[in-house]
DNA sequence: GATGAATGAGGCTTCATTCAT
DNA sequence: AATGAATGAAGCCTCATTCAT
């Protein structure tokens, strides 16, 4: 009888993986993994089957937790100029709480071994938040633009604002209040 | 007097590797690039001594190609905007026309391989281009913001049109034109 | 017409070698012997044709010079433990006052790479101190050993009470006696 | 429980290595190592970590069998020259018969690759001998001596006598004692 | 399922020697 | 002779994956 696979394990394995490759790049080698992740080497591949594998869950869980965090506590029915800078709040919040985590992303992100199914899965849990940028930039420059397009430029912004950010904390929010005010002149 | 090195080595050698980091990444392994550089491989290491050296100065080379792209034929007393919008064409243009280039530039701008020396240098001859960005943005939304992080704004937002049109090249135009409205919203 | 060869740049990659050795080992690389010795890489084929040329020749040449700075001031008449007294101080002085020489020749004389030819010149240039201590163990247990043997052996002594004196330079004068004492039972 | 590591495989490992150093000197390779020992390229990885610590363990480990091999069947209350004898023969008669590994051991003995630590084990086991000699030179010319430098002093001549006899063993016997007069009259 | 040893292809770099200039 | 670029074999080590226990 087959022990049940722990979740735990699973969850040692995704934040061990997602610190190494914050701080060493997709290079991150599973044993190293392993070895943070307080699991056996061997356990890495039981849990995800190969290093490809555990790259792109590790992409669709952090693209799943961040779109979460944005849409949490969102605002219903406020004007989508609320709605966007509620989106824009809590992403360059996530990541600048988040810096192994955003780094890990934006490697992940540009890396080929990510597959068009994975990219697709993030592009569905992203979906409503797609959504209020595809409002907000209804009568804007971009209105005829693809949303994909639009949505693509807002993430490369966001990630800019928290990469600099990170870098430099001291003027966080002049920056974060600014670089909202530029998306909302960008699109809107 | 020995043999001089040769300039066409050395390009050799930096052409293939932008064009194996485009197709596989900062792992693509000196012994390939030689092979497609048709040099033999110890050469590699006698013009750039490492494998790291020789991405910081593929990367320099790069920024400094494209940087001498964006201000060629620049409008010298035009107003602000159309100096703005010849950045953006150049910029959108270079990368466009030169896809490895630009996979293998974005690749070497998030790599930790990259060392400040390189990254400092590579603003240097960012120099002119930003001062534009700079005019630009003097009574907009980001007119106290970092002028690096307006930069990186900027060159987050071309990169991003680039890399859609590349895969979507049927509206080029339209998305080019697009985003350069977008981004004078953001920053005029 | 060909320009004669130097004495001074030979000795520079003598001396550059015997350094590198003393430090790194024999693994000591041409390129770096040429540069500390500040001269081109290929000057050290043009002196010496091959790297293990170069390392029989500075063996002969350490042996040399020690052999010669043991008979220097050799009392001519004098008995044979004064003889022997003076071969031991100038031994061990010309050892501890030249640590990179001493290790060099204690990397080299252990080493596959010397020939059999070189030793045997460096046997001959040693062969009157080597009568000397025949003289000396003339009456003494080792009077029946080869002497070859017993050069070795006095050779073992020396070479062990210059490392430790190097070692440790406080008990030098009295290591130095001890030690001569010990010689002078062991063979006369 | 996943498969334990065989001491067999370290064991072959490691007589290799003392087999190759013996004749090819530290240079021999990792490869070539395996090679010998019937184990992959990789294996001597998983044993060692590094070819350092290769070099050291086989040190220790040979240093450790020397010291063992002295002292078995040493004579508890015999008087010091007796015991010494018996050091005496046991030590040379471990070389000649086992020329690798006195050819290993003296070539790992010069090498600065040898840590520290490892010399101190060595020194550790071979305390109880360092001891015997310690008698023997309570009232002889090195009485006043630092121990460590007699016990070298003591080192360096068995390693000559060992060597002189394998490259001439007709007089094996004969040199052997006349090596234990010397020594007995050079300490005691 | 759990564990970590086993594996060998492949990666980066070094190096003695040659040879074009 | 002087110079240093050219060369490619060889060296050490890493690593994803498999599999014995």
């Amino acid at each position: 009888m087959a022990r049940p696979r722990s979740e735990e394990k699973r969850d040692a394995i995704l934040t061990a993986a997602m610190e190494l490759i914050a701080e060493h790049g997709l290079g991150a080698a599973t044993a190293e993994i392993a070895k943070v992740a307080q699991v056996p080497h061997g356990s890495v591949f039981t849990y995800f089957g190969t290093k490809s594998a555990l790259l792109n869950e590790l992409y669709v869980e952090l693209k799943t937790e961040l779109s979460e965090s944005i849409l949490e506590a969102m605002p219903g029915d406020g004007d989508v100029r609320e709605q966007l800078h509620h989106l824009w709040g809590r992403w360059t919040d996530w990541g600048v709480s988040n810096p192994p985590k955003r780094r890990a992303l934006a490697q992940l992100g540009v890396s080929d071994q990510i597959t068009e199914t994975s990219r697709k899965a993030a592009a569905v849990v992203a979906g409503p938040a797609v959504e209020i940028v595809d409002r907000a930039r209804s009568s804007g420059a971009l209105r005829d633009a693809p949303l994909a397009y639009v949505g693509a430029l807002v993430e490369a912004m966001a990630g800019t604002t928290i990469d600099f950010i990170i870098q430099d904390p001291g003027n966080a929010e002049r920056v974060r209040d600014a670089g909202f005010e530029a998306l909302w002149q960008a699109i809107s």
